[in-house]
DNA sequence: TGTACATCAGTGAACGCGCGTTCACTGATGTAC
DNA sequence: TGTACATCAGTGAACGCGCGTTCACTGATGTAC
């Protein structure tokens, strides 16, 4: 019993012709994020072996791996997205804390996601690497309309909110990094997120010193 | 006339057999380094293509595209290193500035080694991406000793130092993608130029009102 | 200085393999009447 | 409800191609005497 045979009757149970379709293509999705490989470096022929169909019906969903790989970036934006949302409706207490909690259980959830945006983020595919810039700089301009909200900013510039919200994506990213990297050794795990709540209130307090300055 | 045959020419003039053999060695690594591949997709044939020697020559200086690979993770460190070396011999003035006047002129000068590290830090072969995490540990661990030095920072702790160090490490890499993202138009680039220093800013701001606090 | 031998960077043929893509096809699902 | 036809996700054979690696080789460079 083999993990294609699993897949292929997990996809071919019932359902109309369009769901059954489009199952087939979640699992091609799904195939391609969990390969740990770089989309540049994964044949077509290995994501639909994973799937458990023959490398000609790839064609039906795709156009080409490529096409795939501009749909899974979406596909990977969402659990950043949910990070901002999740980090807006909490209340306050330690927000700091709270924040680095929100990011460790997405990063736990979505592994794959994460290094998928990564990985692709700087890979070998122009169209996915473009579609991830377009997205984190989406992000960051959410990102930048959320902190405007906070009163001790209320007075900062719309250039000055954006610069502080990359400043704060990309530390999150390398929080990421250091998630992903690190091993399962409760006290590695422990110290990575304590240098994440350190850098993240060290951003905090410097935007709290932060005037902006005449050209 | 073509670019193989000019290199080919190159490579072939004189001195010692050991000499040339250095000489074969550092254009393969050149040449792996300017193809704007990923290593995982880059094949030993096109290396060896672009170097005009047989491809079975190869392995006369490497195992496999791995090994050279981890080589020049040493190589495209080395202009980091000179960032850090520059930034600490340089007086005061405005700190910030220079470094980033620093910053912009190394990933000038060193485009390709970047975009390297860059893209390997999260590529497809692992003892590259391992080799890379290491040495980004090593230049982390060699910018927290260069920020204990500072008066203002005097009395901070070696892990709050190492934090600190991380975070302007994560903002530098950060800088460098933006860097290598933005066209040629001046307007832009002098939009990312002012972004950075605004996040440097930030930062050290943050690092002057840091207070460690117990537990 | 001259000769005989060793070294070794680069050669070229050959191999088996997995790849992307084409094409005509099958047969279950869906639709019109 | 039953029948005839259309749709279309998935099939399977076939193709030409570039790949990494093996192997025995060549001939210029280097060394010992």
């Amino acid at each position: 019993m083999n993990t294609r045979t699993l897949k292929l009757v997990a996809v071919d149970a019932g359902g109309t012709r369009q769901e059954r379709k489009q199952r087939t293509r979640q699992a091609l999705l799904d195939a391609a994020l969990g390969a740990q490989q770089s989309l540049a470096s994964l044949s077509l022929r290995e994501v639909t072996r994973e799937v458990g169909i023959v490398p000609t019906a790839f064609y039906r969903h795709f156009a080409s791996m490529d096409e795939l790989g501009v749909e899974l970036v979406e596909e990977a934006m969402r659990p950043l997205r949910a990070m901002l949302r999740d980090a807006r409706k909490r209340p306050a207490g330690d927000a700091i804390r709270g924040s680095v909690d929100i990011l460790v259980n997405q990063v736990g959830k979505h592994a794959p996601h994460f290094r998928f945006l990564l990985r692709e983020r700087h890979g070998d595919v122009p169209s996915v690497r473009r579609a991830i810039a377009a997205e984190l700089r989406l992000l960051g301009s959410e990102l930048a309309v959320d902190l405007g909200r906070f009163p001790g900013l209320a007075d900062w510039s719309a250039e000055d909110l954006r610069m502080g919200a990359d400043l704060m994506v990309g530390a999150m990213m390398s929080i990421v990094t250091a998630l992903l990297e690190v091993g399962e050794h409760p006290d590695d795990r422990a110290q990575v997120v304590s240098v994440a709540e350190g850098q993240l209130r060290l951003i905090v307090l410097g935007m709290a010193a932060w005037r902006s300055l005449p050209a």
